[in-house]
DNA sequence: GTCTATAAGAAGATAGAC
DNA sequence: GTCTATCTTCTTATAGAC
């Protein structure tokens, strides 16, 4: 059973901030490779970051602002509010997971696939235990929201739970959907864990176990 | 390895608002008898209510005083900050686990008190699903907040953690820690992607294969 | 497109009458 | 102890000059 069709990510880097060729007497010889702010970017890095580290609610615009270098009354050219930023930082992260699912998938056996997907909190083991996974802690946080956010939410875990089932599947397993939770619930528990503990060894050690548990399934 | 020293709890139930005598005339006649009111437990019901729904940074003090029938500024009678709320909430969360521990560790065989703990969530299915862990939901809040709540968030897991190791090396397992680790992340875990797929099922599939892996495990 | 100043509103906290 | 009114600060959002 799959979680469904998720929202369309099609927009995700545009805005009304727009991209056209730069219209200043400053670069009009360069109509082609016209350059552009990068402003609306610097926002978004920031934003990522921020939320990241401190949750979307406790994160003030006036924080990403002043992170970005950007003055605040200009964030409104870029975000016509703060909810369209959380929104292009969901988006953003739900493209990233995918970005390496795919890279996932090139490994041609499903459990060497479920095997690579964990090299991502192996290798962000600091960032983890630091910040929590950028999947988990905002869905988490954005399910006790009463924006539009909170209907994204479970897109974040989604698309994950989804692949893994997928894998699982392929690996001939009924239970995969009883898998793939276990999975995604293990990467998330192990998160958290690590997190709230500031400890960076959890993922260590949780990764080895999964990796274990994976390599004892059989197909 | 355990995780340490947990914050003095002892005065769980105190605050300014006290409990003495009632000195008004309406109550003189029942010195011992004295009635006092119930507002202060009615505030931390109300705050423990609304902040596993909505989080404590997105609960406010004027959602609390409604939602306990208290006037605002009648709040400040009983807690100093929305802080010390806070710090009240999660000092209780951390007795109600300890309870719950201790219940379950009357059972003989330290397998079974592990087993016994899984009939909590279990039970709260629902309850789960709908607004998250007691313990994750708010310690994954609490580690991004720059309070001193931040510095109590570790405990609401770190309580469960520590019980756990101490049962998987009653049952003469070297690989105590690291089981522990394993069990709590399964329940952390089991807890974040119930509530953002806002399905019960998934506690009741993930206990039993909780279940089934404490049954497999060795002594 | 950029930036300063500021409006508008929410939320924590306090004053002081009762 | 209780409650209303209000202060203060923070935060989102807008106006409008450049």
């Amino acid at each position: 059973m799959c979680i469904g069709i998720y929202p369309d990510l099609s927009r995700l880097h545009q805005g009304q901030g727009g991209k056209g060729v730069q219209k200043s007497s400053i670069w009009v010889n360069f109509p082609i490779m016209a350059r552009t702010s990068d402003k609306r970017e610097r926002l978004i890095q920031a934003a990522d970051r921020l939320v990241l580290r401190q949750g979307f609610k406790q994160t003030t615009l006036s924080d990403i602002a002043s992170d970005a270098g950007v003055p605040l009354g200009n964030v409104y050219y870029y975000f016509k509010t703060k909810e369209d930023i959380g929104e292009t930082i969901v988006r953003m992260r739900i493209e990233r997971i995918q970005e390496w699912l795919e890279a996932c998938s090139n490994e041609p056996e499903p459990r060497d696939r479920l095997l690579k997907f964990l090299d991502y909190p192996a290798s962000h083991r600091d960032e983890i235990a630091e910040s929590g996974c950028t999947l988990g802690t905002l869905s988490y946080e954005l399910r006790r929201s009463d924006t539009r956010l909170n209907a994204l939410a479970h897109s974040l875990v989604g698309v994950l739970l989804d692949w893994a089932e997928q894998q699982f599947t392929a690996m001939g397993r009924s239970d995969a959907h009883e898998l793939a939770l276990q999975f995604t619930s293990n990467i998330q528990g192990m998160s958290l864990i690590s997190n709230v503990l500031d400890d960076p060894e959890v993922i260590d050690s949780m990764v080895v176990r999964t990796r274990q548990w994976l390599e004892a399934l059989s197909m």
